[in-house]
DNA sequence: CTCTGCTATAACGTATACATTAAATTTCAC
DNA sequence: GTGAAATTTAATGTATACGTTATAGCAGAG
């Protein structure tokens, strides 16, 4: 079935749909960063009127993804080393919470079947040297933990400072180190999540994402990427 | 000068005081919870045409004030004990890392003078049992804490969260006890920060917040204030 | 009296119109 | 040739128009 015709029958708004498209070009970097964009334009491109374009960019720019100017139209907002950091550090915060208290809540090893079968996903990604198999199952599992730990405000706040920095992983992807202690760490996240063991849970996914932020930031800065 | 001769010379669009006004009208409890208002209604009573409401409510609805049903119109939300525990579990880590991070900025006591000033203030104003005047200044200090540390995303986040549970704060001021140990923890914090102890005053801060979330989601729950 | 189906109303989603104003361009004086 | 002022252009902010569709009210059958 087409998306198109999805949407008809599920009445997605133009809205919905517009805002979709616009924010899947820019992580997908068909907007790159810097890129300043009309609202005409978008609405042209995107075959709608100024009207759902404008909600959308409302939306977008809560997010942090876009900025609206004045007279310059949209502008997708770069990440810099400083930016990484602080995506880091509230993910830092949230995640390992997140992690502390799906552990305190002992769930089942047939709940976190899904998380188990990510963490598989990315083992077999990195033993074939798949990376972008890799990082889709890296972000599968962690948006996984968000929604199993049942704070629904904060999976929201950590998968939109996540989104700010998905372009930016992407590229680093293919400069790092391959992430094999990121692998063993979520295994042993499992582990303790499985444990019942909310404090451990929780330092190793503080320690995870600490790790994660010195060495994004690190490359972002030796390879000169001031504005990813 | 009137908030409207401001805005004329500012330049401030009809979308930013719309927004503004109907985020007033709703932490002031004028909009109380589960209050539903149409497009139409809400442009009529701010003198604005449909535009301007409706870019408002994305806005406020993105900050989880208000939810837009399509054609009930926007709806207030409540504040339910679970949802207080939630958002004070964001408080807490996001708080608690900016407390830290503060600290290990070692900041001069110059540069910490606008937060002593907030704890002064409260100390007064609870011994001169203005509790409205508490609440300010416990507010102030908490804004100036998340500017001061530095990730702005970390602050808006924090910002966004507290200012959902608002309305169910100014409602627990007047059946809680006096918040004695509050003004300690603050005066606690404040110390830390100006130690360098990072550690330390994040673990006050989590503390702190730790027993807001227990005495107001146990203070909801007694009082059988379900939806606030 | 109750339930079903029709009709009418009205709220919304989207497109378009229009006035405003910032930016760009041109003109003109020097 | 250069700079300032005036003019033009065009992107936006806001209002309005319009078609769609959900909801409520009403009628009629059972």
């Amino acid at each position: 079935m087409t998306a198109a015709l999805q949407d008809k029958l599920q009445r997605v708004s133009l809205v919905d749909r517009t805002y979709r498209e616009i924010k899947r070009r820019i992580m997908g970097n068909v907007y790159p960063p810097n890129l300043r964009v009309l609202e005409q334009d978008l609405a042209h491109q995107l075959g709608v009127s100024r009207t759902p374009v404008r909600e959308a960019l409302i939306r977008l720019q809560n997010e942090g993804l876009v900025e609206v100017q004045p007279r310059r139209g949209m502008r997708v907002i770069p990440i810099s080393p400083d930016d990484m950091r602080d995506v880091y550090e509230v993910l830092m915060c949230l995640e390992s919470r997140a992690a502390e208290r799906l552990a305190e809540r002992r769930p089942s090893k047939t709940e976190l079947r899904p998380l188990i079968g990510a963490v598989e996903d990315m083992e077999r990604a990195l033993e074939s040297g798949d990376l972008d198999s890799w990082a889709e199952s890296d972000e599968r599992f962690h948006r996984l933990l968000l929604e199993l730990a049942g704070n629904s405000r904060l999976a929201a706040m950590a998968l939109t400072v996540f989104d700010q920095v998905h372009r930016a992983r992407m590229v680093t992807l293919r400069i790092r180190p391959l992430p094999r202690q990121s692998n063993r760490d979520h295994r042993a996240l499992v582990e303790a999540i499985l444990e019942g063991d909310g404090r451990k849970a929780a330092e190793i996914h503080r320690a995870h994402r600490h790790r994660a932020m010195l060495l994004l930031t690190e490359l972002l800065k030796r390879y000169n990427l001031s504005e990813l």
